[in-house]
DNA sequence: CATGAATGAGCGTTCATTCAT
DNA sequence: TATGAATGAACGCTCATTCAT
């Protein structure tokens, strides 16, 4: 007798889906929405492509999951490592940073993660779907913001474009490094953008 | 007899690429990569779909010149506004509003050229070669504040990321302002990025 | 201990099978056999999908079934009605009127057949299989005919071609009827047809 | 220079378009709409699968249009042979004899004809386009009963559905015909219906 | 040089059929 | 006996690329 509401069924199901949604996210952070096809998926799950079907309306449901699925992972993990954070300063750090290392540890999703955002050009449909995860972190980061501000730890500015600012250096720094492009540890990294965000680079 | 070192037949020919690069770039823009065609490539061109491939190898060819192409434009036009500027302050907004204002005026380019730059999946191959662009860029501000901070127009930090630093937070900028997720009028983008930089947010 | 020959589980079996093939009846009649899925079929009779596969051999096997299914239906319908009219004349009204109204009861399954049966394509097998019962009825109209000739109740002619003849007629009848092309009441059209195989047109 | 509107372009197009309707006329007659493929269309017609792309839209299209291809010179052929008849038994005969004809000359036509006539399954959007060929020889038919109404060449009878009668008894000889049910020379055959439609089977 | 008809490999998707439970 | 998840062959359609004119 389950415990929980679920059947044995939907146990199973979700298990697929689950074991599908990692391998398409192989996949998919190797070659692209565009270059991945059903067959290669399928093959990296060990299922028929016909498989596939039975999980997923199309490909683009698979990609779209797949982006779905991580978001998840990423916002659960976000929140619990902030809560701890005392101080305006500390919070911004745990989140940067929080950021930083879930991209260090889910390479593959970020990946794409990081190409679907940054599209700029396919139908606003796909966006602006998928962009209210960054809107939701970037309003809590606000709302961070706002009460630093109450409390006198940060000076006069437009808070909703700084936190927007912080979202995005945040993105760059995860680029430069999911690129090997920055070859500081990661803490380092984090330092630097912490200090940067603070107190700019005038003296 | 031409007087310059191109052939007739040279001129002409770097005409037709122009022309077919500037309706690559619109189709390109509207579609993405995998999504634009031959096909309407050389119909926005004006052209029969084999005379593409008279000045391209492929369709990857073309994507990739179309990219170069608008390079340049973008190179020249920073060079020549930046000279002007007097003192780092000056020097970094003046860098900043000249992309801003590129992207604005070329807006099909841009789009092309954000989503191939943040495109983390592709094989290195053009990645590499098209962020030459970026870092020369990037390289041309690391100077700047190099002079800065010998100056003493800034403070004692790591030079080479702050560089990144603003280089990227001006691209996300533009991101933002091409998507239409910022209401703000240009100049007033620009101040607050240009503030943020020198002061950060601290007090 | 069953009475009859038959076990139980013959009982049930035949049960079943006759309620699948009146879910396969409707859907092929909506959606003929090409399009129609046993997936489709399968919900129709409430099933699993592979429950049809325990009572039958394909979807061709099926299909065939089908058709057999009613065609028994249709005859033993025909031969019931056929007994009690007298006469040449009488006779052949009965056998029209009764086939049109058993079409006009059983729209789903006459569709079916109808299109089946004109199908000039497929290979023969299924063919002349089905076509065995047409060809009873019509040798039971060619017999009645042979009785009225020899009565003088019609005139010399070639018996074969007029039993076929008939026969014809009236499917083409309800064809007209199916479609919806006949406006006219079932009695008007049935009154029409056996007055123009009687007296022709000429005067 | 060419003589008539078309250019050369226009005449090739047209060409490859009925060579293309030639091939897929013969492998549907002999698979029917659902098993014929498209692959072996092109096969039958010497050419790629993409090149049908070229001159239809798709397999659908290919159908349509191969009954209308055919549809077209039976017509002609049926107006160009009706004129010459005199006396309204005459011209039922010739248009009887000339739709005989035509199907035993364009077998593969024909059996895609009829089983698409036949068809009371599909959507009417196909039927109903495709019946008006049949419609219009009907109405054809119905003039020349009505004039020989005038005349006093037939007998009071309702000119509409005899037509209709007329037409189908034709159309169900075909078939016979061409399922080689008919063991009868052509000509046994037209003389046998139009003696039955003219006289009937009464004395 | 320019064309555009022809190609054919490749992919997403469907669905009849099977089989472990 | 009944299930329905899994399969994989098959097909329609696309489109980058080629080449004869």
């Amino acid at each position: 007798m389950p415990v929980t509401g679920r059947t044995k069924q939907q146990v199973v199901s979700e298990f697929r889906c689950a074991e599908i949604l990692e391998a398409a996210r192989r996949v998919f952070a190797k070659k692209g929405l565009a270059d991945a096809t059903m067959d290669e998926i399928a093959a990296a799950a060990g299922l028929a492509k016909g498989t596939l079907y039975l999980y997923f309306e199309s490909k683009r449901d698979v990609y779209l999951k797949t982006l779905q699925h991580g978001k998840v992972e990423l916002l659960e993990q976000i929140k619990s490592n902030m809560e701890a954070a005392k101080g305006l300063r500390a919070k911004i750090r745990t989140l940067i940073a929080t950021r930083v290392r879930f991209a260090e540890e889910n390479r593959d999703f970020y990946k794409i993660y990081l190409t679907e955002f940054s599209n700029v050009i396919h139908p606003a449909s796909i966006n602006e779907e998928f962009r209210r995860l960054d809107l939701k972190q970037a309003k809590a980061l606000e709302q961070a913001l706002r009460e630093g501000l109450d409390r006198g730890e940060i000076r006069q500015i437009n808070i909703e474009a700084a936190a927007f600012m912080i979202h995005d250096m945040t993105r760059n720094l995860i680029t430069r490094r999911l690129l090997r492009w920055s070859k500081a540890n990661i803490e380092e990294d984090i330092d630097f953008i912490c200090d940067f965000i603070w107190t700019g680079i005038g003296c």
